[in-house]
DNA sequence: GTAGCTTGTTGGCACAGCGTCAACAGCAAG
DNA sequence: CTTGCTGTTGACGCTGTGCCAACAAGCTAC
């Protein structure tokens, strides 16, 4: 009667699939944490058998982990931003630019950035600071601070601290609206000024003596 | 032979077993992700039937919560410091405070506090919040800036947000060591500085005209 | 000392989620 | 249509968790 027989389910190249799953992943990951959503979710939202979850990505911890790359260090930061001017101004529009991106991705940034995703798992945090040194590295050059120094680890790792503030201020943004975006741009601007005056002394001059004092009471030549 | 049978187990009274447990908990969380810690291994650890885990606590998560909760509101700070003299040299001996209080509790508070835990559960979430405002309000208090204006929860919604660079601060200073408690102290100095400054800028005047110049671009009365 | 009772404690059952793998089937080539 | 490649499926075993009836430690009464 009916045309023999059509097919139960359609057949995809491997990088379709990946990514049509990838797809469905991310979403699932960026509504419910890491260990409320099941494979048995994924695969059922993909309109496919679980099993094939592990065929593409292996364990459900390296989906996740594909899922973050993917998220992290995708956005096409490769405009073309004037960076002249005062310290503030650039740090200033540095900050609106990152939030800008930010807020393309809402509430899945939050999710996989703050304790949403998986629990202190050595490759998860290693993505992670990863793309935090990455955003550190382009605000950096925002700022026209793309300095090699030595003690290159320990500006790694300001930034990374940094990248703290700048997660917990957005996250207080995006989900509650306690922080206004005008709040968090405020708290964020200042604190890398703060920062950028402390891990970078010597280039603290270039704002000119006018805006703050004699600062850096740890590293600063005088005093 | 032997005097009759000496018995399989100790019956304990229900508070001791469960203070316990809760140790035993909180020293396998400290070492440990949360979902790499089974049920199993912390019964094994007390030398107690997994059964009575549940019995006590009811779900692996609520055990994970009284932990956390014990461990983010048990520090006895009622110490009496002096809070007097500038701006800056409060702050300085607030931060000094808190990172002493921390250093305590080392690896635990920071697999607690941070990605380590149980993923964006509400109810932990919830609770790190309260400690987070806890622990604000506790160094407000110390700054002698408690003050009750109406804007409160953007206040608090700050303080959170300046948790987020204390705990990434604190990270990266008790596990990799990337950076030394003196640039943890020095960076949360600076940045609590600035946030007391834009959270409340009519008292900035405390710390006299001598310290900084006109700030708050948004808020601040000039410009 | 011993019988009885209270209740802290145990061990096994059922269930859900994950990883693996052999078998199946879509679909293009001959 | 037949063949073969390979994307895809479904079931199996394992681990971890929540639940609960049965058990026994230790106090009390006699």
């Amino acid at each position: 009667m009916s045309p023999a027989a059509l097919p139960r389910w359609k057949r995809l190249e491997p990088d379709k699939r990946r990514e049509q799953i990838l797809e469905c992943a991310t979403r699932l990951f960026g509504e419910r944490p890491y260990a409320e959503v099941s494979t048995t979710d994924i695969a059922r939202e993909a309109g496919v058998a679980r099993g094939l979850l592990n065929h593409y990505f292996g364990q459900k911890r390296d989906l996740y982990l594909k899922v973050v790359k993917r998220m992290l260090l995708m956005p096409g930061l490769e405009e073309n931003v004037t960076m002249t001017g005062p310290l503030r101004e650039r740090v200033e529009r540095s900050v609106e630019w990152y939030l800008d991106t930010v807020a393309t991705h809402g509430k899945t940034y939050v999710a996989v950035t703050g304790m949403g995703g998986i629990g202190a798992d050595p490759e998860v945090e290693n993505i992670i600071a990863q793309a935090d040194d990455v955003a550190a590295a382009k605000t950096l050059e925002f700022l026209g601070l793309k300095v090699e120094v030595g003690n290159d680890a320990r500006h790694r790792a300001m930034m990374r601290s940094y990248a703290g503030l700048v997660k917990a201020s957005i996250r207080e943004w995006i989900r509650g609206g306690t922080l206004s975006r005008e709040d968090v741009q405020l708290l964020l601007s200042e604190a890398l000024i703060v920062i950028v005056r402390d891990v970078f002394p010597q280039l603290a001059q270039q704002d000119g003596p006018a805006r703050g004092d004699a600062r850096a009471p740890k590293t600063g030549p005088k005093r």
